[in-house]
DNA sequence: AAATAAATTGTGATCCGTCTAAACTTCGGT
DNA sequence: ACCGAAGTTTAGACGGATCACAATTTATTT
């Protein structure tokens, strides 16, 4: 079980809950940034570990195996940002590509202690859901930001991790999951939208209000 | 820099420095638990890195360039040691083959922010000195244990962290660096020491009295 | 100085993850 | 029903890390 594998897993995962189907081999080489050629010779590897089923031109799905990998994995990432945001003071915009690398040396018992010492937490700083010990994960039904409509109000409970420009952004804007927040204003043509966090109003549109996730009021 | 080049690096630093010598192959392959084949390809591959330079058949010696790589790597396994027997309640004996793996991902970033947070530490949980972050590193002489004779007293200041179960025995009988001691009796024939230590007294040979290390008072 | 023991190196093999180039499959549009 | 574009897989290669076996060199003993 090497890195690369548990990377594979990992990316599988996260493209068969967006888009709810079995994972082409060209999206996943783009995900993971190797030649489609690489991702298909890797794809044989998983199946033959037993991770994945392969329906050859059709795609990639993993089996409970498989499953059972990406969330382990899912859980060691998603506690060590966590804990270094947490307990070194590593900032939130960094503290995912730390964890990218110390996700796979992560023992079973630092996991524990870790886990312990967070208070067994369901939650890591970007509002990303923690799975279990035993692979049980909890996906909140959120609503991306750009799509709620003028009027509406909720709460921001999530934002990918990986680009640290945005969390930067947002951090220096004094905004992070579980703020309360209202949509005051929303240009048409998939414009920007005027979001109220307490007192303040921002301007969020583009890419930004589609990464930041909500659950309505 | 791989992994693998790092640990080989460790391991010269440690017999150069235990055998004041070149390091001949044989002891390196032993050491790393390899054929001495693989050890003498690594070593020509340390050698085009510039990290070693390497007489045929007349050992290998660290480089400048080698040392600093040993001892940062040596900070590393250090700091985390201490790191997680302090903040995380990682057990004396296990401290070590966690930090094992970890020493070799751990970022410039965190290795600070680790550093800071102990208060920029000297030595580590076993009384081993962590090398500084420009690479100094104060090499304390002291004397086994087991060649102090009756009568004499001194601190014990450390033991090698790489046998689990003599960690294991001296942390059930609170024995750990820093503590005085005192040679109450000492058997002929390399035999076993009665040594106190506060109040208790402790029968203490065989390779366990070789492995610690006591600076005489 | 020769014989033997020990240490060292070279050779050839495997596995992993990646690449390019080329061949193949699928599917939508004529 | 076919054709071409898009997507996918295979073939062949490479660099890295590692191993065991066999050949070689050096050291030691007689």
């Amino acid at each position: 079980m090497t890195s690369a594998v548990e990377d594979y897993a990992k990316a599988i995962y996260a493209l068969e809950q967006r888009e709810g189907t079995a994972v082409a081999t060209n999206a996943l080489a783009k995900r993971m940034g190797v030649t489609p050629a690489s991702a298909s010779a890797m794809v044989k590897r998983l199946d033959t570990l037993g991770l994945v089923t392969h329906v050859p031109y059709r795609g990639v799905q993993l089996t409970d195996a498989g499953t059972r990998v990406a969330l382990e994995i899912l859980r060691h990432h998603r506690l060590l940002e966590l804990y270094l945001a947490e307990t070194l003071g590593v900032p939130w915009d960094r503290v995912h590509d730390e964890a990218e690398v110390l996700e796979h040396v992560l023992s079973e018992d630092l996991e524990d202690l870790i886990a312990a010492k967070l208070g067994d937490p369901t939650h890591d700083p970007h509002g990303d859901p923690i799975p279990t010990r035993d692979g049980r994960i909890t996906e909140a039904t959120s609503t991306a930001l750009s799509q709620l409509t003028a009027g509406s109000t909720g709460t921001f409970v999530r934002v990918s991790d990986s680009d640290p420009a945005m969390l930067r952004y947002l951090a220096e804007r004094g905004i992070a999951p579980g703020a309360g927040l209202e949509v005051i204003d929303k240009q048409p043509f998939d414009g920007p939208l005027f979001v109220r966090f307490g007192e303040d109003i921002h301007v969020l549109g583009g890419d930004l209000a589609r990464a930041m996730r909500v659950v309505e009021a």
